[in-house]
DNA sequence: TTTATTTACGCAATCGTTCCCGGTAACAAT
DNA sequence: ATTGTTACCGGGAACGATTGCGTAAATAAA
């Protein structure tokens, strides 16, 4: 089944005049007669003639359209990152077109390939858990492509960046534990090779320095693909029950590694925060509701996304290159709620 | 800042041949000498050619992209539907393009006509809850454009649809209640525009029927956004609450409504399921975790996505108009758990 | 009346790709 | 020597829209 569309032509045979003609009629162009304009446009309006924005984009070579990567977009944060940099791309006539990693490295580099010969304008990207290599990325780049990173960002490439204060929101959750009563905190974490990791890492640590709580290696465990998978971190809380001093609490250091761990313990029938604390980073809208209700932090997803929307498009219509880059830090948001707080 | 890519013509310069012979070598064409081709395949390779879709669509008028039109991805429900359509989509070489509604009719018709225009080759459709006047899309299907619906369907149009059983659904759901011991249940229910809040609240009343217990008009609120907006739902349980015989149990008939059902009670310290039981329609992940766990239905959200790409993929490749139109109806399943299990 | 200016429109190129035609060799068959 | 066949390649139109340039007719200025 083909679809046949209406096109400058049909109009301009119909009307017995150029394609020329029928074109600046459309646009209005002050070289067209009042007469001929009303009749071409009244006309165009009967058959709703549409332009064809694919024969645009081959003469403009701009196509209004910028790509987003993702690793999952049924992921709350995630999915109220797209909402925010949908609000910004309409407002500006610029659509998007959102693709998938599900945190896997060769399913990026098929992504970014797709839509970088899909004329897209620009590319808004967090990168998967496994992405080590970056020469897909590196390779437009060099080119002069417009590329905008969040979140999860890679300091080898040099462009803008918007990501939220990891480091504060993790030491906001462990200086919370701490004060809370608790000694022995866990970190259970994403992969290594993401930045927002390191990040989270840092903050924790500096956190138990601060509080002259030793940092004991072992209470640090990765999961590579952040929770997506349950048995990873079914390993690693095994592994961290298994320790001689068991944790009190668990820093759970994205979505779902922290909806995993409370998925875990109501499994092994183990009391939070009683037996075991837990706060973790989410986005949710649910967390209140959970049993216990959960201690998170939140982050400021939405305006993430306008903000790195805004300075992509920033780039795309820059006349000149752009050679100075900024990094946008957004603060996160401490809720503290059942599943941290001891129970007198 | 553009972006020059590589063309078809730059081959031909730097190697003296014309464009039709680097067309035909790269299509390994029978016309082309062996060596031609080796030399244009090198070259190519060497300055990583990739061929410009744009130009691809204009000339084939097909764009190999599909269109997708959801009320919102930030609903596990239409996520894993939109990852059941993209596997599928993926392995058939197309490219999908998300739109939402946010539950807006305008924008629904800005979407369909955005996709429409775009040159995509088909569309998925789940109609927003505020949708009522279908012309933007009986004008597409009326000239022969390949629409399948899943979901949220409409009868006036005649193509392919996939649904779930929601009749069954909401019988199966209700009659749990009513076997648990409750005998007033209220119905918080979606757009009464909607296909599939009609099917859930005849299944509804058929339960009752076959239970014997009379149906209360007053038991069943509406929630235009369908839990989008918690005021909504807030409004709703007031006026149930406020009811001489209150309910003792609720069916959620969304996702979003059961949820923010949930909530209500929470804020206003009413106990589930001692105070009042809840049942709901839910894909979330996380129903087993929340306070109490909830008792759900669940929809093969997955699957769904699959059929409906396999159908639209059906339509856009066949080579005559397509007549016959199937209905497929998936199997709900449901999960008992706490939230409507009386204490003893 | 002649020349200059304005008005209103068409021609043709362009974007990147494909594909229908032609066309030119080289070689074999007649 | 003529014709046919095969192998290989190029020219140019087409897809839909925009736009610089050219130009005819109409009007204004001389």
């Amino acid at each position: 089944m083909k679809f046949e569309a209406v096109t400058i032509k049909d109009i301009a045979k119909a009307l017995g005049l150029s394609t020329s003609t029928v074109s600046r009629a459309l646009r209005d162009s002050y070289e067209i007669s009042p007469e001929t304009k009303k009749l071409v446009l009244e006309y165009a309006e009967k058959i709703s003639y549409r332009p064809n924005p694919i024969a645009l984009s081959l003469k403009e070579k701009r196509s209004r359209s910028i790509g987003i990567i993702v690793c999952e977009i049924a992921n709350s944060f995630f999915s109220q990152i797209i909402n925010g940099i949908e609000s910004i791309a309409y407002d500006n006539d610029y659509n998007v077109i959102i693709a998938q990693s599900h945190e896997s490295y060769d399913r990026e580099v098929i992504n970014v390939q797709y839509l970088a010969s899909r004329s897209i304008d620009g590319l808004l990207v967090s990168v998967s858990s496994e992405t080590q290599d970056l020469k897909h990325l590196k390779n437009l780049h060099d080119r002069g492509f417009p590329i905008v990173f969040f979140d999860r960002i890679v300091d080898e490439m040099d462009t803008h960046k918007v990501i939220v204060d990891n480091f504060k929101g993790a030491y906001d959750a462990t200086e919370h534990l701490i004060k809370s009563g608790y000694q022995h905190i866990a970190n259970i974490a994403g992969s290594e090779y993401l930045s927002i990791t390191k990040e989270r890492i840092n903050g924790y640590q500096q956190a138990l320095a601060d509080n002259h709580i030793p940092f004991n290696p072992l209470y640090v465990q990765h999961c590579l693909h952040g929770g997506m998978v349950y048995d990873e971190v079914e390993k690693s809380l095994n592994q961290l029950l298994k320790l001689k001093k068991k944790p009190d609490a668990i820093l759970g250091c994205a979505d779902k590694l922290t909806t995993n761990c409370l998925r875990y313990f109501k499994k092994r029938k183990i009391k939070v925060p009683d037996d075991i604390a837990l706060v973790g980073f989410s986005n949710l809208d649910l967390t209140d509701l959970l049993s216990p209700s959960l201690t998170v932090v939140r982050q400021p997803a939405f305006e993430m996304g306008q903000i790195a929307t805004d300075l992509l498009i920033q780039l795309i219509e820059s006349k000149r290159p752009v050679k100075d880059f900024e990094k946008r830090v957004l603060p996160p948001q401490l809720f503290i709620r059942e599943s941290s707080v001891k129970q007198k």
